[in-house]
DNA sequence: TTTGTTATATAACAAATGTTATCTATCACC
DNA sequence: GGTGATAGATAACATTTGTTATATAACAAA
């Protein structure tokens, strides 16, 4: 019988995400992650057949990364904006996964932004209905376009090139948020006074999603 | 005396902006460049010190070709829509370009979309506060937000992710300026009426930018 | 205790890359 | 024409990577 086994499949892909958090996936090399575990590459090529194979098993752990911060948005009082802020914290905080889930091609490593468009929508389609008094269609348009300026704020902050602070970013959605309402608003039987600019910058800047970590 | 140059920099740094449309930045190695030139690895470091030199040359190319992308947007009759058409275009017709220049860190090969951005706010300004009537700040502020808009399509097609016709994404466009703009009409003296909602449509679907190539 | 299976370590191989040393051939100037 | 500086070709070196062959050692079953 074989010795017991010391390093099991899920440590190693464990090391190989962390080694695509902080160095990107590209760093994910059979050498790299033998290093963090201080092993050699022996145990890699034993449960992994290639390096392909491992770096899959990352991107699936990354997406599951990803829905744990968006599910956290949906507790908040705004569902949109709390899935749009989580979003954002999400690129923020796992910059290297980000670009890995949403940057590269789709079929390269799966999912991709309009998925999680698409996933969001789902998410928050009863919310926005029921806060906004909106129809699917139109909750679904609405959603679309805010998260169009969600998907720019987070791609940009992933590029170090965004400029804008969370407060500025969340203004932003804020005023998008009550334009593309207003337009949306030929709605049948849309209350008016539903949209306090004020209380909903308010809410938005204020809100912060429960650090529960 | 030496014998007469035979590849001039020129003609390396062209061969490798070539290599970077077609396969991206990465594939911009010394060999690859000598092949498609038909020469060896020589000529290259006799001019460039480094591959990164090069690079750095082929970066330069890249904001050229985007800039003429840019003007020519400027010709059409709505400003912003012209820029923002003629980004998108940049973006599907470059997409190796597209990522070198806004989906890597401003630091690692200069401007990045911020910049973009800012330099399209700059050329736009003048005839945005002019045909919408509004003064230089809302302007930007209106066109920063659309801006975040097309940043989005633009980064969804090169992504291979991008659902949407050229069509669609004009109504969209559409659909979020006009939303924007009423948003910020209580601009005061901003004419009622001037946003025929159809007309604006009609143009964007129907406007091609002059093909002068 | 012996033994056979196999996880792990080690080292090697092959390919790709940047870079450099060396040689050859050119051609402007005398 | 002769010649010397140097562009270009060639090949080598070093490094990094995926992958594999081989050896070692652990450990459950006998």
């Amino acid at each position: 019988m074989p010795p017991t086994v010391k390093y099991q499949k899920a440590e190693i892909v464990n090391a190989a995400l962390e080694v695509a958090r902080q160095k990107g996936i590209d760093a994910v090399t059979a050498r790299e992650v033998a290093r963090r575990l201080k092993v050699s590459v022996g145990p890699i090529f034993t449960w992994f057949e290639t390096m392909e194979h491992l770096k899959a098993e990352v991107y699936t752990l990354a997406r599951e990364r990803y829905l744990a911060y968006i599910e956290r948005g949906l507790k908040g009082p705004i569902p949109f904006l709390g899935l749009g802020q989580q979003y954002i914290r999400f690129a923020r905080e796992e910059p290297e996964l980000y670009k890995l889930l949403f940057l590269t091609p789709p079929g390269a490593s799966g999912g991709g932004a309009m998925a999680a468009l698409k996933l969001s929508q789902d998410l928050a389609r009863d919310s926005v209905t029921r806060i906004y008094n909106m129809d699917a269609a139109t909750a679904d348009r609405y959603f679309r376009d805010l998260w169009l300026v969600v998907f720019s704020f987070a791609t940009l902050i992933v590029t170090d090139d965004c400029p804008y602070t969370d407060a500025e970013m969340s203004a932003v959605l804020t005023e998008v948020s009550l334009a593309v309402c207003k337009a949306y608003k030929e709605i049948p039987g849309l209350p008016e006074g539903r949209f306090d600019r004020d209380a909903v910058f308010r809410e938005l800047v204020n809100h912060k999603p429960q650090t529960g970590e």
